[in-house]
Parts: C-alpha cells; structure tokens; sequence
RNA sequence: GGCCUCGUAGUUCAAGGGAUAGAAUAGAAGUUUCCUAAACUUUAGAUCCAGGUUCGAGUCCUGGCGAGGCUACCA
C-alpha cells in the first residue's frame, strides 16, 4: 500500500484536532538521500491556513503519526520539512504485496479506448533516424498507456500518393531497365529511395542546363522536364491510368515490403494502416458543414478559410479555390473517419515531429468548434529532431542516417563488445546472434528514450553506442544479474510465498532503499502515461537498476545466513528483475538472461 | 517582422514552486579468495544575462542574448 493512503487520512485528522475547521494542503514527497526518513511532508504550504511556527506544527504532526499509525516508526523536523521513518514490518508487508501481484504496475480497466498513430511514412524513401525517433515513442507511449489501463489502437497513415512517389515513379521507369530489388539483391525501400535521388540529380542537371540558357532559377526550377514529367505523371495517376497505377502499385509494394522488415527490426506493429490514396478525399464535407455551421467562410475567389484571430492565431485555408483538398482537409476528414472506425474510442495521440506544431494546434481547434465530442481528448506528442554533429539530416543531400544501417552498426557494436568480455562462450550460435540483436537494439532504444521527447537530441552515431552507465545495456546487464542468482538459487521462477520468512527480520538501510523504489513503480506509469513520456519510465528504470546494484554489490543474498533472509532477499530480487522486465516492456526493449 | 520550443558540470541527460541543483560520461584515486567487475567506492566540476513575483525560483512573469522550428491555394 502506498504510505500516502494511509497519512493522508492520519494528517487530515491531526489537523482537524489541532486547528478545528481548518483544511489544509498536504505535501509530500520522497526523503533526500542525505537526511534520515522515508517520506517528507512539506510544512511550508500549510503555514497559509494556519499563522505557526513550521518546527512545531512538525513536531506535532510527527508525534500524532507516531502514535497513531504503527506503520510509523519515527520523525524528524529539519526546517519546514518533516520527515518519517517507517517500520521495517511495513517494508516486509509492502513486499508481500507487491510479490504476491503478478501484474505489479499494471491498472485495472480503465474502460477508455485511445488511438495511437505514429511513423506514417512516405513511400518514396526508406526510414530514417527521424522515423526511428517517431516509432520507439509512438510505440512506447503506447504500451504505457496500456498498463495505465486503457485499450489502444495503434494506426499509421502511408503516404503513397502525390509528387514524390511520382518522381522515383518517373525516375526508375526512365533509368531503371526494369529492374527489380530481387535482381540487384536490395531492399525495395532501398531502390525506390536510390531512384528518388537520381530523379532529384536529373532535375538538378536540366535546371543548370537552362540557366545556361538564360532562364531564371525560378524559371528553370518550373520548367525542367524531369519535374514536369514528374507532374504529368501525378496527373495520370489521379485520372487512373492503368499503366501509372500498375506501376505505382508495384514500386509501393516494393516500399511495403521494405518498411515491414525495418519495423520487425525495430519490433513496432500496428493494429491498422491507413492509405492517404484511400483518405485523400476525405474532409470536404466537413468543410461544408463547417460552412453552414458557421465555423468557415468562403472568399471570393471561391477558396474557405477558417478565422482563428480571436485564439491569437491567423487565417487557415482549408479548402483551395478549384475546390480541391489541402493538408489540413484530409486531416479532418481523417480524424473523423478514424473515430467512426472505432466507436469505442474516444480520444487519439498524433506522434509527429514539432515542426507541425502550428498545424496540429490549427487541426484541434477546427475539430473542437466542428462540435466533435472527442476533440477534446486529442493530443500532439510533439517530438523534436534529430540532429547530427555535422548538422541537419536531408534526405536529398544524402546526409541521412538510414534506420537499416543504423541497427545494423548497433548490433555489430553490441557484438564486439559482448565477444570482447567472452562471459557467452557457451551460448549457441542462434542464441548469440538473438543476444546481439537484443543488445544493439537496447542500446538504441533506451539512448532516444531516455531524453524527454520535446528535447531535439543530438545524436552522434559513433558515440551512441556506449554500454555503460545511463544505457539500456547496463539495464539489460542487472536483469540477467538477477537470473543469474536466481538460477544459482535452484529457483528460477518466482519464489514462493510460502518459503518467505516474512516476520522477525531487521532490515538494512539499502533494502528499505531498493523497496521504496520498487513501490514507485505504479505511479511512475501513471505519470509517465499522463505526461505521454518514456522518458519517465527510463530515468525510473534507471534509478532501480541503480538501487539494485548498490544492494547487490553490499549485501550478501545466496550467502545470508539469518534463518528466512535469503529467501526475502530472492524475493526482493526476483521482484526487481520483473519491475525491470515490466519497464523495459513498456519502452519495447528485451532483457535476455544471460549476458 | 510575427508566433512557438529550447538554453543546467568539458560532454550527454535529470530535477511535480521546496532542503546543500542530481546522474552518467570524460579526468584523478581505489575495490576481484565472494551470487556475472558491462559492477561498486572516493574525488573535482554547472542553472545564458538583467530585473520582478514568493517565506522559497533551474522551474512562474517581463526584457535582453543565443540555438532551432513554424509563418504555402506543398504534404
């Protein structure tokens, strides 16, 4: 049980005693390191309903605690701070608890329903770090939103449809002799990106072949052939030509396959893919009855425009003067066809890049006065970029980190590394390659999911791949630790109940601290799955795997001779490794058991 | 120009308005008869600047400075 349940009601109480009739806000939170106690209730704030000197009023309240609760087995007050020590029979009891929860972190059913989309790539190159941002976190986010209790539905949205897909369309049929990724021996995704590249080389080279003739660049820029083939292309393909659209169904498919490896790699999936060449004409009607409700108006010119000046923000068009479709109008359209699909959700979380920040502001506003009821459960997990040291990433200056060879380079790392400490020598040949994977992939994982996802981070491949300290391989090395002494237990699963000498023991200051950490866990998902952050989850993980070390390294656990402590201590173990599994679970990072 | 985000040890990250701003790395010094030393223990080092609100500010407000993003009848 959490202690604040209980000295909540104790405090309510000793206030009303003392001070009768008055309400006061109580404070808590965890003991620093360096002072003596579990848990610290702030006097400060109550000082505003009640004219007294902070020592005394924590004097008084540590005294009540004392002698009301015998969970309470002392006090101090240092300053506006009161801090208390709990008996080493609740530490035993909050123990049994939590071992005795085989789901420990996990919230009963919230009964609510979200949506989750994230990755939503464009089909004319491969993924990229950017996307490897995107995913782990839209991924994380929603497993943590799941143990907090509410069902998810992950989605994406494919952009296979429009100019750039065109351009690698058009490039390939010009330079690519008709082949195929299984002839060259490449990923699809590879190819169609390498033809996305080629056609941008071509349309470079003819706009220097007309300025040489004397056009502007602006002129040149509109008018090569390449882009307007490109174009006449997009044309085609909207008018269903049947050549262009087997063409563009094969290359797609080609990207598909591609994308789908990469995601396994990754370990990322999705409950349902939306195709923008299947959505992309969604939203107008929305706009006309925004039109009619008054949400819009319509120029002139014949294009509608939405007025947000009274939120501070300007002028939106979302329809264009011919009638067709912009950006934000697909984006309607979609979001309410998404709700429809799933009458049983009630909200969705858009994992996209901050620079669409403006742009998801704009959507949630024209949903909400649309009179969507879950307009308001709708949130933007705004991310921010991924930079390397030698600057910005752009895909057409082939500066980008491509997500295959990221992995890949990660799990080679992992391997040197792990073959360096020869600690696997009897593991099998499949067995390692899994430990590599499971390694190189943790390693990345944990390094984007550790920093708060509204930070841009500064990524340096070389250095990324470090295996100590604050790293998914240090996490990953404590959870084998603990199956290790598990397995040299004889028990390598859970500790029984019924072994636990649970009475009568006197427990040290390292494990009062590792249990305090272990009994956070609940909430850390709670916060982490109202903040929308990993990165909550990480820094806890962390922190645990920490507290276990320092516990582990000073404590003897096989060796304890005190009649029933070495198997309260397995049982403390046994529950720290499956915090730290539960944790690693949410951020979609493996723990092997042996490394 | 307008709007939005971010500025914390050399570096990469923490810190629900609360105590002496935490870690990790890199640097210096230690610990293997013992459950995995990818560990542990010591040590040194930081809130961009100037005001304000508060009993109390890295956190909130105002103004600078610096970095990035948005500001398309592109998606």
């Amino acid at each position: 049980m959490k202690p604040e349940v209980f000295l909540m009601p104790a405090i309510e109480q000793a206030i009303d005693q003392l001070f009768p009739g008055v309400s006061v806000p109580i404070e808590f939170q965890s003991t620093r390191k360096d002072f003596e106690g579990d848990i610290t209730l702030v006097i400060f704030p109550m000082l505003r309903a009640i004219k007294t000197n902070p020592e005394a009023l924590g004097r008084q309240l540590g005294e009540f605690l004392t002698q009301q609760l015998p969970q309470v087995s002392g006090f101090n007050v240092v300053k506006g701070f009161l801090n208390i020590s709990f008996s080493d029979a609740f530490f035993i009891e909050s123990l049994k608890q939590m071992h005795g929860q085989p789901d420990y972190g996990r919230a009963e059913s919230s009964g609510r329903a979200l949506l989750v989309e994230y990755s939503s790539p464009n089909t004319n190159k491969p993924l990229h770090l950017g996307h490897i941002r995107n995913n782990l976190l839209g991924y994380s986010v929603s497993e943590i939103l799941k143990a907090a209790g509410h069902k998810v539905y992950k989605t994406q949205i494919i952009n296979d449809r429009g100019i750039h897909i065109c351009k690698s369309m058009w490039a390939w049929r010009e330079f690519g002799q008709g082949q195929t990724p299984e002839q060259l021996g490449i990923k699809g995704d590879k190819l169609v990106g390498n033809y996305y590249v080629k056609f941008d080389q071509v349309y470079k080279e003819q706009q220097r072949e007309l300025i040489a003739q004397g056009l502007s660049k602006e002129e040149a820029e509109a008018q090569a052939p390449a882009l307007l083939a490109a174009k006449a292309m997009l044309r085609s393909w909207e008018a269903g030509d049947d050549e262009v659209v087997a063409l563009w169904k094969r290359m797609n498919q080609w990207v598909y396959d591609g994308f789908e490896a990469t995601y396994d790699k990754l370990g990322v999936d999705f409950d349902q893919n939306y195709y923008e060449s299947e959505t992309y004409l969604l939203g107008k009607q929305d706009i006309e009855n925004g039109l009619n409700q008054g949400v819009f108006y319509r120029k002139e010119d014949g294009s509608v425009w939405c007025d947000l000046t009274d939120e501070g923000l300007d002028h939106k068009i979302v329809l264009r003067s011919d009638g067709t479709s912009v950006y934000m109008t697909q984006d309607i359209g979609t979001a309410a066809q998404r709700m429809a699909d799933y009458p049983d959700a009630d909200g969705m979380i858009y994992t996209v890049g901050n620079e669409q920040d403006y742009h998801f502001k704009v959507l949630f506003l024209i949903l909400s006065r649309l009179g969507y009821s879950w307009a308001k459960n709708l949130y933007h997990l705004s991310y921010g970029m991924v930079d390397l040291p030698s600057g910005k990433m752009k895909s057409r200056e082939g500066t980008v980190v491509d997500a295959d060879d990221l992995i890949e380079q990660m799990v080679q790392t992992a391997q040197a590394i792990t073959q360096e400490l020869g600690k696997i020598d009897d593991l099998s040949q499949d067995q390692r390659a899994s430990l590599f994977n499971t390694i190189g992939l943790g390693a990345l994982k944990y390094y984007i999911l550790k920093v708060d996802p509204k930070k841009r981070i500064l990524f340096n491949p070389e250095e990324s791949v470090d295996f100590q300290g604050n790293t998914g391989p240090f996490i990953q090395y404590a959870y084998a630790r603990i199956q290790s002494i598990l397995r040299k237990s004889g028990n390598t699963g859970p500790v029984e109940d019924g072994t636990i000498q649970w009475q009568g023991l006197n427990l040290e200051q390292r494990e009062r601290a590792l249990l305090k950490t272990l009994m956070q866990f609940p909430d850390k998902v709670t916060e982490a799955a109202a903040a929308y952050s990993p990165a909550i989850i990480a820094n806890y993980t962390y922190d645990l795997v920490k507290e276990f070390n320092t516990f582990y390294q000073n404590v003897s656990i096989l060796g304890a001779k005190e009649a029933g402590l070495m198997d309260f201590r397995l049982a403390l173990a046994e529950l720290t490794g499956r915090v730290i599994k539960s944790s690693c679970t949410l951020l979609g990072i493996e723990v092997p058991d042996q490394m």
